[in-house]
DNA sequence: CACGAGACCTGTTCGC
DNA sequence: TGCGAACAGGTCTCGT
């Protein structure tokens, strides 16, 4: 389900609260329950247990697709993968479907008393958590954050080039760029004019830097409209009002008119113009 | 290295 | 209407 923007979203949501749901800073974990065992992906349930008792939420971060949240003398990352949610909510508020990992917390004057529970919402059973000292262990493969200052246009050029891949499935590889994921790539792939199947290293300065642009507007539109809500996962955003080319087969191109097309591209869903985003000479099947 | 298939999961939508 | 197939915003692992 979540994709940067999703993720930077609900991460933003923690930190500042909302009108129904109070900030998580200073907020303190005062019990655990696992009820999906694969949820925990590290350490163990009883190590969690005597590392995470008594320790506050100090800071909330986010890098690529990874949920941080950095505790006393821990740091707890999550992973949403397909269908997860992480929902503020009274610590006796009833039992939604799908909950698989639940933090009671309590106030700094609430004297032990459980107040809130944030719960872990999975219906796929995809997501992840860890906790860990030092969350490099979990990060450092990923590639440059793309709305940082590193990740210029020199730098995806360079790295483009770098590789001899299709461009979509590169573009959804973490270890390339952090955070896109198939909706942000039909949705930059289509901005930046260029066809899914283009492999990487033909591309030139010019056309790097459309996409380096187009990456960039389309994440921070969609971190703009508080993401994408689609299906039932993930309420809130409304950045599927703006799509030009996801899931609108067959729907007239915003930009020059012809019907959107659908096709698989590594066994993504993948939707183009074929119009604006002509294919290369060489992926021509027929 | 590049790429496809299969796993991991549950729920919804599609096609006959 | 009914029922199985296909599909869903992610990632890992294996085989070619």
């Amino acid at each position: 389900m979540p994709e940067l923007p999703e993720v930077e979203t609900i991460c933003e949501r923690f930190r500042q609260g909302t009108e129904e749901s109070p900030s998580l800073l200073g907020k303190r974990v005062i019990d655990v329950e696992l009820l999906w065992n694969r949820t925990l992906a590290e350490p163990g349930f009883p190590a969690l247990m005597r590392r995470i008792l008594g320790q506050r939420f100090n800071e909330i971060g986010r890098r690529g697709k990874y949920l941080l949240f950095h505790l006393n003398d821990h740091t707890l990352v999550i992973h949403l993968r397909m269908s997860g949610d992480l929902w503020l909510e009274a610590a006796d508020a009833e039992m939604a479907p799908h909950h698989r990992m639940l933090f009671y917390l309590d106030d700094p004057d609430s004297n032990g008393n459980k107040l809130l529970r944030l719960a872990f919402n999975d219906t796929r059973k995809f997501g992840r958590v860890w906790l860990v000292e030092d969350p490099q262990e979990i990060l450092s493969h990923l590639g440059p954050e793309p709305l940082s200052e590193e990740f210029t246009p020199q730098l995806l050029y360079e790295r483009l080039q770098g590789r001899r891949r299709q461009l979509k499935p590169l573009l959804l590889e973490q270890e390339f760029i952090a955070g896109i994921g198939n909706i942000y790539a039909d949705e930059a792939l289509h901005r930046a004019k260029l066809h899914p199947l283009v492999h990487s290293h033909t591309l030139s300065f010019e056309e790097a830097e459309q996409l380096w642009k187009s990456i960039r507007r389309v994440l921070k539109e969609g971190i703009r409209r508080s993401g994408a809500s689609i299906d039932w996962v993930y309420r809130g955003g409304d950045f599927q009002n703006y799509f030009q080319v996801y899931r609108r087969t067959d729907q007239p191109c915003h930009r020059c008119g012809a019907p959107i097309q659908h096709l698989k591209v590594g066994q993504r869903s993948t939707h183009i113009c074929p119009n604006c985003q002509p294919a290369p000479a060489d992926s021509e099947p027929n």
